[in-house]
DNA sequence: TCAAAAGTGTTACAACTACACCCATGG
DNA sequence: CCATGGGTGTAGTTGTAACACTTTTGA
């Protein structure tokens, strides 16, 4: 059965940091323990990955759990696997971090898994290790959006540029200027404008937008360098 | 014993890329199989995680077989979890990529592992998944390197600008500007030029420079820029 | 008619690229 | 004394940041 005598064998978990964002505020969903260890703590939601699963299929069956989402924008982040990170049994865990568009989710699923969304800077204080990974994914999502167009994957299908500064601005919590970031993203060539408007939060109202799915994937390595310094972000 | 019942555990390795430059060209770190299966193939060098042992400290186990080496620069990959994977028993495999100067590396122990180094575009074969973990690790090493000073680690404490430059130039596999080139590079504030030169490679010789240690740290996130348009190299 | 957000144009500055020449020295 | 690689200076271009005004329309 053991091929491979003598050798440690050991649980693996993946665990999801989940992003989202309403509109106003970049959001992390979380599961409140129903058991024992650590009952009542916050935590990320995570599954053990299975016999014949690979890591990222166990990945995305837990959000799929957690959000009815499949296809969802998905990267391996860092594996964990300091020896007592888990109190209960040594369990090394494969985080991932994910981008969805927080009014795809189905509600019923977050709210079976006693699931909330927070806001980045009111998180509370999380099981094991995982507010670790919760900072180094941050770090990341900065990293990668201020290289690449991932931020899209936060929102609906159609969306104003507003929006998507609005949502930029959140990330990087700091203002950015509209002339310069519309004219920067208008030139990226990744956008195709729609006839129609969003009359919501304006009243002069603001056009939708949608992805070019071709130049998307193509251009997706190009740097868009939205972000002044983007350096800046990456201390912490 | 078990205290999470009922779930399946897993073998772990920790493979290594290991990338060596010895002046001219960048190269990789390859062992022969000594034993089946997959006998007198090359392969990268991994070993499995230990009962009290961190990933990254099996890694670094595994390299300091290898190479004698401690306190590499190193950093983890990705998770290689495909079921099928390995041939013999599922395992998962943390690859890491590691820069090492090729000088430093104590020859007796790559002779005794039956190690030889490659260049990056004169590789064999290898065993698994393992050309697939080297693509990534070149990709890597290229997003990485146009970013952050890493390529430092793989030069002598004190190295020349333009050995520098030819390390840049094998790993873009492009002629770069010396002129911009030494001057984007010391505009960086990284470098302290020493009073000696080399004088093996040319008639007049260069100058030697070293890391300032203080600015590395805290420069490390600064973009450099090197390499005009670097997302023409990430493409795979 | 006015408040609030959307959208566009211009100018100054900084960064980057491309390019040509001088320097030092061993043979 | 000349061939070889090291080192520096400059001008033209491109890209970015900073900034002000007009447009639209619901209330």
């Amino acid at each position: 059965m053991h091929k491979y005598t003598g050798q440690e064998r050991f649980l693996l978990a993946a665990d999801c940091i989940i992003f989202g964002f309403d509109g106003a505020n970049i959001k992390l969903l979380l599961i409140h323990r129903g058991l024992e260890p650590m009952k009542d703590h916050w935590s990320l939601m995570g599954g053990f990955v299975q016999k014949n699963e690979t890591p990222d299929e166990a990945a995305n069956r837990v959000l799929e759990d957690l959000t009815g989402l499949k296809n969802v924008y998905m990267e391996q982040l860092h594996v964990f696997g300091a020896p007592d990170r888990d109190p209960v049994e040594r369990t090394l865990s494969i985080a991932y971090f994910a981008l969805i568009d927080i009014h795809k989710y189905e509600k019923q699923l977050t709210h079976e898994h006693h699931a909330e969304w927070f806001e980045l800077n009111e998180l509370p204080e999380l099981i094991f290790d995982h507010n670790e990974m919760v900072k180094m994914a941050k770090k990341q999502l900065r990293y990668k959006a201020a290289l690449h167009p991932i931020l899209f994957q936060l929102l609906p299908e159609k969306f104003t540029i507003p929006q998507l500064q609005a949502l930029y601005e959140g990330i990087y919590q700091s203002k950015l200027d509209d002339r310069n970031f519309s004219r920067k993203l208008l030139s990226t060539g990744l956008l195709i404008k729609l006839p129609e408007k969003e009359k919501l939060s304006s009243k002069k109202g603001a056009f939708y937008y949608k992805l070019d799915q071709s130049n998307y994937l193509e251009n997706f390595e190009a740097f868009l360098n939205f972000i002044p310094n983007p350096d800046r972000f990456f201390k912490d």
